[in-house]
DNA sequence: TAAAATAGGAGAATATATATCTTATTTTCA
DNA sequence: TGAAAATAAGATATATATTCTCCTATTTTA
């Protein structure tokens, strides 16, 4: 029920990319910043390139940028990067995966709930928290 | 992102008990039923019995049975009882999680998308679940 | 008191998440 | 043109969490 720490990753690296947008930034740098192993970080990047998030340079000189405007990523797009489309639970993405999804009762909620959820989701751009002020919440 | 196999046993479990409120119900009964393990089911209904979904009965003739009516058990209960508060980020439950969190631009929003998800949740009760007719829902 | 049921703890097996390492490829620039 | 600096990609290791089983204790009925 929650994100990897993947996904979060992920998300930390565009959000550092939303603040950069003015040149290309290596590897390196996002795993200083944003506290995330360098390695694991690349193979994200790799994810965040295929699904057009961010565009990527070889050679010396080489880093990462992101390929739209921050307007235009949303979490959801994001999340699924990482960890491919989400659904609360696998027979949503694949009926074979259980046996009763079709006299299931509860399936056709599954299906529901993760519409609304997507849409939740696909309401939080990047220049949106980019802009966010740091959280004054308290809790927890 | 994904509720776990036992959340999806338990929601089984309760719903099958709100098929058969009129008696008691063995763990054996249950498991061949909704097809899941008889000795993971037993743990998973003591969650339901700690969180007052359902009430135990021991010894010849003892068994589980719901302890509330199905219209005041939701979804968000069910998910509760078994994986405990539930959030898409570790650092909404508990700050230490990560070191960010105090200037994250994105924790304010794990915060508020854990309220409406949770909201989501609280509006599936399983007397409207288990009156929903199977579905003919096509995708996928 | 024997049989049938749940309670609870410990632990095994399996799957997934989290990394790391190595080699290949691309690009820059002296 | 070749050395250095960067990403690309595949293989593999490690850690953690999930899933399931087993054993013993306790409770209840007849």
């Amino acid at each position: 029920m929650q994100i990897t720490r993947e996904t979060d990753y992920a998300i930390r690296c565009v959000l550092y990319l939303t603040s950069r947008t003015d040149r290309v930034v290596m590897v390196d740098e996002i795993s200083r910043e944003m506290a995330a192993p360098k390695s694991f970080l690349a193979k994200i990047l790799q994810k965040l390139v295929k699904a057009d998030i961010a565009r990527s340079f070889r050679g010396v000189k080489g880093g990462f940028q992101l390929s739209r405007e921050p307007r235009d990523i949303t979490l959801l797009d994001v999340i699924e990067a990482v960890e491919g489309s989400i659904a609360l639970n696998a027979c949503v993405l694949d009926r074979t995966a259980c046996g009763f999804s079709s006299t299931c009762a509860v399936h056709p909620i599954w299906i529901g709930l993760r519409a609304e959820f997507n849409e939740l989701l696909k309401k939080h751009n990047f220049a949106d928290i980019a802009g966010t002020k740091p959280s004054s919440d308290r809790e927890p």
